[in-house]
DNA sequence: CACTTGACCTGTCCGC
DNA sequence: TGCGGACAGGTCAAGT
């Protein structure tokens, strides 16, 4: 589900709620979702406060007063849900109108209570995890955090560094390309899809097609596209909710994604489906023009 | 090495 | 209704 936009709504909404928190209980349903041992995770997460929340690429980084962190990864149908324990309000004041009514439900895979409310990690599917990892050296120790390619919405970011990265990758699709989290951290079906539309690329092409000036209309629309999603909360296709448990409204401005069989808003033509690197792929094939 | 394809899981939708 | 297959926002391991 979640790309680095839907990331990032979540680690905004966690960072307001939890930070401060003492940790009072925890307990994991499936072994998998959560896979280290219980007496680590009881020794290094009880009594334990949250002293951050962090994003890297599509992980979240919960720094603990233990010294170890937990590192979060939602994959595609996982869901950080808070809520304050009857009494005690969200802070913000405007009560919540979550969609998900009772938890936990039957999805719910990690359930942490804290002083003031519980976290729930739902993941329909499995595929997520948490995991409990020593604080020192964590992004350059743990295998998936060391991969990563850069912070795409950060201030340092370049284009000269996205163009090397790219073009390393030059007998595979563009989509392929960008998809790589070793290139660019974040990344996913939906903004790989809005971005190669805006930049008018087809997702097929070759890297080595790619001209640089396609390259940075890319490294460009893809940083717009992803912030915009953050300012409307993220994309809710099915499973994807905030910290509260609320959906985000991206998806209706999508010009793309999940738009098959309807108008381009661009030039009218009938937005197309098609697989490219093993994904459903969406593109206006006027807009977006295979290079023969 | 670079690249592609299945596997990991559950749920839903679509055609027969 | 039921059943089979394809598909879903992401990564890995294993294959070529």
């Amino acid at each position: 589900m979640p790309e680095l936009p839907e990331v990032e709504t979540v680690r905004a909404g966690l960072a307001q709620f939890l930070v401060g928190q003492k940790i009072t209980h925890v307990e994991s349903s499936w072994t998998k979702s959560f896979p280290n041992e219980q007496t680590l995770v009881q020794k290094k997460m009880l009594s334990a406060s949250v002293l951050s929340v962090d994003r890297r690429g599509k992980a979240i980084i919960m720094p603990l007063s233990s010294g170890y962190s937990l590192l979060i990864h939602l994959k595609m149908t996982g869901q950080l849900v808070y809520r304050p324990k009857h009494g005690q309000g969200f802070g913000g004041g405007h009560p919540t109108d979550s969609l998900i009514s009772q938890l936990p439900d039957k999805s719910t895979r990690v359930i942490i209570e804290l002083a003031k409310g519980t976290l729930f990690f739902n993941d329909q599917r499995k595929f997520g995890w948490v995991r409990l990892e020593k604080t020192k050296g964590l992004y350059e120790r743990n295998e998936f955090l060391r991969k990563l390619g850069p912070e795409p919405l950060s201030e340092e970011y370049t284009f000269a560094e996205f163009k090397t990265a790219v073009q390393k990758r030059k007998n595979t699709s563009i989509k392929a390309a960008i998809l790589d989290q070793t290139v660019v951290a974040g990344v996913g079906n939906i903004y790989a899809d809005e971005g190669l539309f805006a930049a008018r690329i087809h997702p097929a092409t070759t890297v080595a097609n790619v001209s640089t000036v396609k390259l940075h209309r890319l490294f460009n629309a893809l940083r717009e596209v992803m912030k915009l999603s953050i300012s409307l909360g993220g994309s809710s296709d099915k499973n994807y909710v905030d910290a509260k448990g609320n959906k985000g409204s991206y998806l209706k401005f999508a010009k793309v994604f999940r738009r098959e069989g309807s108008e381009c808003p661009v030039c009218g033509s009938i937005i197309q489906k098609t697989r490219v690197a093993g994904r459903g792929t969406h593109y206006c094939p006027k807009c977006q023009k295979q290079p023969k």
